[in-house]
DNA sequence: TTTGAATTTGACAACGTTGTCATTAGTAAG
DNA sequence: CTTACTAATGACAACGTTGTCAAATTCAAA
């Protein structure tokens, strides 16, 4: 492998103007700038990555670090857009396991954040919920995504659930529904509460009361599956039931079509079914697809990394970035589960 | 951030003696040791992995690139079993994003590959299948995940098809089964030929006939499900039907199940259902809850680890590990969907 | 030309480790 | 108490870069 000497040499100059072209430096004459640059072709070199990073201190290397909880193959996507955006502003991309079992936060992955000097650091989580980030890590360039800390002292990247929940409402009543019921995620999830806001606000403005909204059990709970049959059978049964049921996510959809089929509704005929998450493998499974809102994975990966950037800039300059959280709007995405009324 | 000289200072020793307990070198007294110990610890001193890297020419440092297309969230195990591993042997483990669209074996990350010195790469395909690698990724330590290289230059991790076939065979037969079709992954698709092999044998070495094996098309071909469920009406409506659908995996068998229930089959009360994948989320969300194969991709990331550190050992002391494609076997997941005959 | 300033270039130290080799301390035998 | 040997330790160079600062070159104006 060669190094900066050998195109010093080959280039007849001295190492450090080699550098200055390598770093896009001022005062360079162009001739001796056109000499190195052809050294460099001949011996196909690459400047070690060590060795800048040892002599600056700043490795223009990142981490990623994420739950092991993986709710939905889109989730992904996070790792991808972050992946993806490192590699566009030239940051390397490390990544960390987390011990099964133990804290993310734990282990000797760890120490490698110090050994290896990585710059910042984010840490993904597959489903929108609030953590906590132990003290030693706040001293760090920190970004999360889909999740936050009730602080407020990290910056984080979600969903903008509320947004989403709006979107859900408008589409609805767009399609002439105006009665709907909202089977909603357990309560105590972040995303329920968000997506009911949105969804009564879109309600509220057009002078209607918000729809009636049941909260399931985890789908861990024992008896889960029966409990989302009553609700279902309960909310159908009324004299006067919905046009349109929106679901709290694409499994739950799932299962409330099955439901649904059980007590004889058809779909989208007889009443529409909205999901969330555009969990694409069960919303495209299904017959007829799965109308839902997507929750923008790619776009908060990609958009960590420009955090983390600005996060890592101001640490340099030992300011301190104002922590935010920024909220990354979602989309429908229209199948044929949902039909005008 | 301490370094080794303010250790040493502490310690009241040369920084080579600091050195030498770091790497757990002989010949340093025990009180020598202690005293450099309680320094390191009194400091909360972490080596500098890059100068490390920079003085040995050995990174310690290995990265993954993987392809885009994700057939099942499971197969991000793959990526978690080799993080895993790697850190448990210390391998510090590089996260290459493949540009979309793009070959995932160009773009910048490849420059970055050599300037970060990564001793050693794993590359792994989300389905099993046969990839091209370009001849000058061949010259340094490469090992393939869920995927091979047809000329056998280099190490391979898959999943045992063969075995896995083999597996849903005796599964069947065990339960009385004897009269199966298959309805398999199309033709080209590497796994199709192997899981049917292993099915055939199992049933041969029964004395009996191999199974009835029909190969779908492509899930993206134009009219993919249509054909599907004229396969399973066909192999039905036969005055004798099989006892038992053996399907070429966990999506194929959800729609097989639709198909079966459109024609007024119950699983399993009249017919068994065996998928193949342990895709858990259709796995469960189907109801009876879907017997299936699973595909080891935890064990398989973690077997990429052990066989990449060797090849790399090998390639240090220029030797050339000879190439082997190492098949890791799956087990069957028993849920509801197979029954006793 | 000569002068002075601006531009371009280079010598050398430094980053934090490990390898080489010389030196010192300890130990057993005489 | 030497002597000879082994074990333990340290001084210093080296890895491949970039930063500092001085030296050399170029250029414009006098």
């Amino acid at each position: 492998m060669a190094n900066i000497h050998d195109v010093a040499r080959a280039a007849g100059v001295s190492i450090k103007t080699v550098s200055r072209v390598l770093n896009g430096e001022p005062n360079v004459r162009l001739k001796t700038k056109a000499a190195v640059e052809a050294a460099i072709d001949a011996l196909n070199y690459v400047p070690s990555h060590f060795a800048r990073a040892m002599k600056s201190g700043q490795s223009k290397t990142i981490a990623f670090l994420t739950d092991s909880v993986v709710t939905s193959p889109e989730s992904i996507d996070i790792a991808k857009g972050v992946a993806e955006a490192a590699a566009e502003v030239g940051l390397a991309l490390f990544f960390l396991a987390s011990e099964p079992g133990k804290s993310p936060f734990e282990g000797p992955s760890f120490d490698f954040i110090r050994s290896a000097q990585i710059d910042g650091l984010i840490f993904a989580t597959h489903y929108h919920r609030e953590i906590e980030v132990p003290e030693h890590l706040l001293e760090r360039p920190l970004v999360l995504v889909n999740c936050f800390e009730f602080a407020g002292r990290v910056s984080s990247v979600v969903p903008d659930d509320r947004q989403g929940g709006y979107l859900a409402g408008k589409l609805l009543l767009n399609n002439g529904h105006r009665h709907v019921a909202f089977i909603n995620l357990p309560q105590d999830v972040v995303a329920a509460g968000l997506r009911q806001q949105g969804l009564n606000l879109a309600f509220e403005r057009e002078g209607l009361e918000p729809p009636q909204c049941v909260f399931l059990r985890h789908e861990t709970a024992e008896g889960y599956a029966d409990d989302l049959a009553r609700n279902v059978k309960q909310i159908m049964s009324t004299p006067n039931p919905p046009s349109a049921l929106f679901c709290g996510n694409d499994k739950t959809a799932f299962m409330v079509f099955g439901a649904l089929q059980q007590l004889g509704f058809r779909v989208p005929d007889d009443v529409s079914l909205l999901g969330y998450d555009d969990f694409t493998i069960i919303a495209e499974l299904l017959s007829p697809g799965l109308t839902t809102i997507a929750i923008p994975y790619l776009e908060m990966g990609r958009e960590a990394i420009t955090v983390l950037q600005d996060v890592i800039d101001k640490h340099v300059q030992n300011q301190v970035r104002q922590p935010a959280k920024i909220q990354i709007p979602g989309w429908p995405v229209h199948r044929q589960s949902v039909r005008p009324r």
